[in-house]
DNA sequence: ATATTAATGCAAATTATATGCATCTAATTA
DNA sequence: TAATTAGATGCATATAATTTGCATTAATAT
């Protein structure tokens, strides 16, 4: 997502531009790969912000809330979140080293149609997830 | 996946067949849908079988870990399982009321090569999951 | 029937996440 | 610019899902 629209926009709908927020959409302003509440405070550390984590969970509640981010469930017991402004895509998450990657290709649209005629499930969304090893961990392996 | 064959091939392998196993295994031969430890605890419950939640979180574990089972995650904090042995489909997970159904309509294998062309990720597994609203919820709120 | 060891129950520990409340601070107003 | 005010934050605590240590029980082989 855009740093300077979504604060603007945010400060429009009457919420405040705190540093903690500033930091939170600048980070998912700049990473196209889904992160949980841990990496988020990672990141944050990283330029010497150390926030509370209740503050971090309610930041990405906010956040998700008011339409910036999506949740996604990749793994057990741990939310990751991205934001809802990325090109429709999927995830190659490898199961060796947790790496996620992005891919653009999408069949399974072609599906919804078809599903609500049989049905009457109305999709609004779907996620493709790709479990797998990646490039790296199949040349650490062999 | 079959009671039987399951059950005496666990005990092949050196496991024992017990009260809470057998009713474990029996609830995922009938049922096609991915469950959590409560709604398998719910199950049993029906059968009158009161079984300690440690228990069933190791049950679940150990037929995972014996590949009887594979994971799903379709809501935050809440890990699901399924027969492993059940024909590959996807999940339509209603928003509205939670219930899930299976589609075996299944494009996405198509992109699995391409992905290994490009990207080097050899994928090993996908999910491909829909939220939507199913045909009973849509009735409801119309 | 008995011995052996896996499975179980119970309590306590862990981890992710949420919440109450007092304090602080961004944005507004005088 | 200082005072005002509600939203944001930190801290401690609560909750929920899941795991683990340990003593007890029970399935299976002998």
């Amino acid at each position: 997502m855009n740093l300077d629209i979504t604060l603007s926009s945010l400060q429009d709908k009457g919420h405040r531009i705190t540093k903690v927020r500033k930091e939170v959409v600048k980070i998912f302003s700049e990473n196209t790969t889904p992160l949980s509440a841990n990496q988020v405070e990672e990141k944050m550390l990283q330029v010497c912000l150390s926030v509370n984590k209740a503050t971090i969970y309610r930041e990405l509640q906010f956040l998700l809330a008011n339409g910036y981010l999506v949740e996604v469930y990749l793994r057990p017991n741990e939310v990751s979140y991205e934001s809802s402004e990325l090109k429709h895509h999927h995830h190659l998450v490898c199961s060796t080293c947790g790496a996620i990657d992005n891919v653009t290709n999408c069949l399974a649209s072609e599906l919804e149609d078809d599903v609500f005629k049989k049905r009457g499930f109305r999709i609004k969304q779907h996620t493709l997830e790709f479990y797998g090893t990646c490039a790296e961990c199949a040349r650490k392996t062999t």
